[in-house]
RNA sequence: GGGUCGGUGCCCGAGUGGUUAAUGGGGGUGGACUGUAAAUCCACUGGCUCUGCCUACGUUGGUUCAAAUCCAACCCGGCCCA
């Protein structure tokens, strides 16, 4: 198996005979081959969210890794599925998309995988022919009729969804189980009956998912997919997995330097696989000292985005920032003045400003002693700034690590 | 459909007529410390250009000088029965 394939593997199955074409994927790759034949790698979003972290990017990547190698990625967007919604958790949170949230929703993801760009720099290849496909799956979900719901329906047993660990948890816990949301790993496993897929890439917890989509397969009489299972990469926090409602994400679309900063202080414990998952480096190739290696890393992750001189960039500037802040070089992000109304109260302004939250919040931090302006402290909650010139180009700072420059 | 228990702030979870945005824990943010880490300690944790004013304990009404706490209806969920 090439490496590249290998890189950061959780789980492949199946792995079995190494000849059998249906039973590994080796075998799998050789055959196509020598048949001139691409593969089909199969990849599922749900266009419910519009902002692509690092944590899905790890997915992406190995899709790009097919690509490069001449295969044909399959990037199904389920449309279908998220204007269902997920019915997880409490019925406010029963959130249903319209069809045209979805839409726009997809058209974003397309956009942060680069779908303007050249491959240079986009996530996928875009640009060679023949390496993408971009699917809806209401292309084949939304005209199916009950019968076909039922005889999807009947390929299922309850014993096999109560197996499943997110399922038997919320059973034995009293936690509702829609009825509907049975009917979920058998769309998406559908999902690769009507695409041919070769390969299905997810997540370690898509395991359930992808492996239906193998036994569908088979009960249409379709070729079978293997299951390629990649790490859910860990969030900021270092325990949690990444994700948005946790707020322990760093986003694709990110400016350098707030990517560098957040990347530099992630937990030791994750440092070696955000470089395995996340860039093509070699783990042996980073320094012992675990706070150098911490800088490596940010530098190494944040060039994959925004390019080598930028990330250096980000490194000086958060150096200089945390140092003394204020310097007049560093590339901070800016934030307009054009909102505020003056003359304006330092709480207000952070507030108006989106540096925090709210103006209660702002009042807390500024008498925690968490707010500065070019690097002074500001104590007064009520201090009062006449008119928008005098801020303009001062660096506004909250904690170590937020800062907005103040464009009039 | 019947019985029963329950729905509290980001999450969990106290509270059961009356100073109070509402005990406690988790999480989060900020401060100290440090390697801008972990651990630990401290503070803050509804909103509002705020010496005051709003909005909050499933929803809507009601009783009361006064309700998260009492009453009614409704909505949602667990369990048992059908």
């Amino acid at each position: 198996m090439p490496s590249w394939l290998n890189r950061g593997m959780a789980d492949l199955f199946p792995a079995g005979d190494p000849s059998d074409v249906d039973q590994s994927l080796a075998a799998r790759l050789v055959a196509a081959e020598a048949e001139g034949r691409p593969l089909r790698v199969k990849l599922g979003i749900d266009p419910t969210g519009s902002n692509i972290h690092l944590g899905h990017s790890i997915l992406f990547r190995k899709l790009r890794a097919f690509q490069d190698a001449g295969h044909i990625a399959v990037l199904i967007i389920g449309d279908f599925t998220a204007r269902i919604g997920d019915p997880t958790g409490k019925s406010a949170t029963r959130v249903q998309l319209s069809k045209n949230d979805v839409a726009v929703n997809a058209s974003t993801y397309l956009r942060q995988l680069g779908q303007d760009q050249p491959k240079e720099t986009a996530l996928l290849d875009f640009e060679t022919p023949g390496r993408l496909e971009v699917r809806y799956n209401s292309e084949w979900l939304e005209g199916m009729d009950l019968p076909a719901v039922i005889g999807l329906l009947g390929t299922g047993t309850v014993g096999q969804m109560l197996a499943k660990e997110d399922f038997s948890n919320r059973y034995s816990s009293g936690t509702p189980i829609a009825l509907h949301e049975f009917l979920y790993p058998l769309l998406q496993g559908y999902d690769s009956v009507a695409v041919n897929a070769d390969v299905e890439l997810g997540g370690t917890d898509q395991k359930f998912n992808v492996a239906m989509g193998r036994d569908l397969q088979r009960h249409f009489g379709r070729g079978t997919q293997f299951g390629l299972l990649l790490p859910i990469l860990v969030g900021l926090d270092g325990t949690q997995k990444m994700s948005k409602t946790l707020g322990n994400t760093v986003g694709l679309e990110e400016d350098p330097l707030s990517m560098y900063s957040k990347l530099e202080k992630v937990g030791d414990a994750a440092i070696n696989d955000y470089l395995t998952l996340l860039t093509d480096l070699n783990v042996e190739a980073l320094p012992e000292n675990p706070r150098e290696k911490q800088k490596e890393m940010a530098l190494a992750v944040t060039a994959t985005r925004h390019g080598r001189d930028a990330a250096e960039k980000a490194q000086l500037d958060a150096a200089t920032l945390v140092g003394g802040a204020g310097d007049a070089s560093a590339d901070v992000p800016e934030a307009s003045l054009l909102a505020v109304n003056f003359p304006a109260k330092a709480f207000y302004l952070m507030s108006a400003v989106g540096i925090c939250a709210s103006s209660s919040e702002a009042r807390r931090q500024i008498k925690g002693g968490a707010a500065r302006l070019d690097g002074e402290k500001i104590t007064d909650p009520n201090q009062e700034f006449a008119s928008a010139a005098d801020l303009d180009g001062k660096v506004l700072q909250l904690g170590k690590k937020t800062f907005r420059r103040l464009t009039a």
